[in-house]
DNA sequence: TCGAGTCTGTTTCCCAGCGAACAGAAAAAC
DNA sequence: GTTTTTCTGTTCGCTGGGAAACAGACTCGA
């Protein structure tokens, strides 16, 4: 699997380009294009949701914690998805933290805004509703994932994703950040990824990791990366049937 | 929390409840009462949905499973839900297994039947979306809690949800399949099952688990239950404004 | 240019729970 | 009844990685 064959929607988000154009265009006053750091933060749990957020090149993580301050990221949302949902169904509060994990440019547009639309647009409440369930296949295969699998394992898993989704090869990221992701301690993460630059996959500078050889981080990844690429490809594939080579590779 | 308070609906698929009186009468000859044993498949991921199934007292489960074998509870699906979304929305396979878990009853309608009702009435569609995002934040939770808590805090948590969902207070399961539930090992489970019966929290016999002791349980489970509990009852109260006393214990 | 702040590499100790193995008890089949 | 199968209780060695701590390296602001 190459990362080369999405770079067509590299411009766009994936959800906002299957609105009908005069959709668009209703809802371009209310749209804003922002660029998004680690430090701004999205959504907190159980805190009111004002915006819904469509990433373009940053990348965006759920993320789950427990009251003793153990986080671990239950899901990515990049170009292909967006998050708000919450507050389309009538709920105000989201129900997990949300936030910005590599840095980069999001579309994004008031809530009660979107909402309208949604109301009025079945097409648009269904192709929601089948990213949710996508997100449902993404959710279930981290968990078992998070349960089983070594932090080797759970790193390639996330690098890859990560890769997926950002511009380019570096990923902006710390290892303190890194290893909230994947939920373990920093020393850990430090010593595998230490393994993975020995290994030739990985380049280390401080705040960065670019990656220099994917394929040997899918042959190391556990099955989990497979699957949920998968369940996304499907997702992308339904909506998109004239689009030669995406699924095809 | 009581269990008591959700005595109502017992005898009923919340589900079902929401549809209008004549929707279900159109669905009534496509529909069966089926009583269900762990030993009847429900889906196997990847093959195809041929009905979606409604639970009365039968308990449910999502599992996710790793190429290795191990295995590991995502969800549960009790008299609140339905299993068989995917195919509402098109997708003719599920993405993950779904198990019989507690013996009891369920409806279950023919996919394709249920599907043109799905498709027009958005009623439905907007209660199963809903339904959706809160079994959303149950994989969320159980995701952070698979990896993070304890053996003991697992167990807790799962045999709470499962008593939720059943009728009385027995648990026909063997600690088998309840270290499959938590992703355990069942030696773990065999101890930890010990140590409860010893506080007077259950009654372990072969192939079957009593509550005694619902407060006790509660208090030395993690966080997770309540989170999941809670969003579960808000799902609830949103379609039973008129319902006094169910979420405000 | 220097010092404070931040990020990374590494070490040591320690333990929850996995893996494997086996004996005893209950149920089911014969 | 007796045999076979299934389920449960328990033991023990082993290990991945958590918890804590610290030194070195890089960055940036004063």
């Amino acid at each position: 699997m190459s990362k080369a064959r999405r770079l067509n929607y590299l411009n766009k988000n994936f959800i906002l380009a299957q609105l009908p154009p005069d959709e668009i265009d209703s809802l371009q006053p209310a749209m804003q294009m922002a660029r998004m750091t680690p430090e701004d933060l999205i959504f907190r749990a159980n805190e009111r949701v004002e915006y819904v957020y469509f990433p373009i090149t940053a990348m965006l993580s759920w993320i789950a914690t427990t009251s003793e301050g153990e986080r671990v990221e239950v899901g990515v949302v990049g170009w292909e998805g967006m998050v708000g949902v919450p507050e389309m169904l009538g709920y105000s509060v989201a129900p997990f933290t949300v936030e910005v994990e590599l840095p980069g440019d999001v579309v994004r547009i008031r809530a009660e805004v979107f909402r309208r639309t949604f109301d009025r647009v079945p097409l648009i409440q269904n192709l929601l509703f089948r990213y949710y369930f996508t997100a449902h296949t993404q959710l279930a295969q981290s968990s078992v994932c998070n349960r089983f699998h070594t932090v080797e394992e759970r790193m390639n898993r996330w690098l890859l994703m990560a890769h997926d989704r950002c511009d380019g090869d570096e990923l902006a990221l710390t290892q303190e950040i890194l290893a909230g992701m994947i939920g373990a301690r920093r020393p850990a993460v430090s010593i595998v990824l230490g393994n993975l630059q020995k290994a030739g996959s990985i380049r280390i500078e401080r705040g960065r990791i670019t990656i220099l050889q994917r394929e040997k981080m899918e042959e190391s990844a556990c099955e989990c990366y497979r699957v949920i690429r998968e369940a996304f490809d499907h997702f992308i594939e339904d909506h998109q049937p004239s689009v030669n080579g995406f699924h095809s590779a």
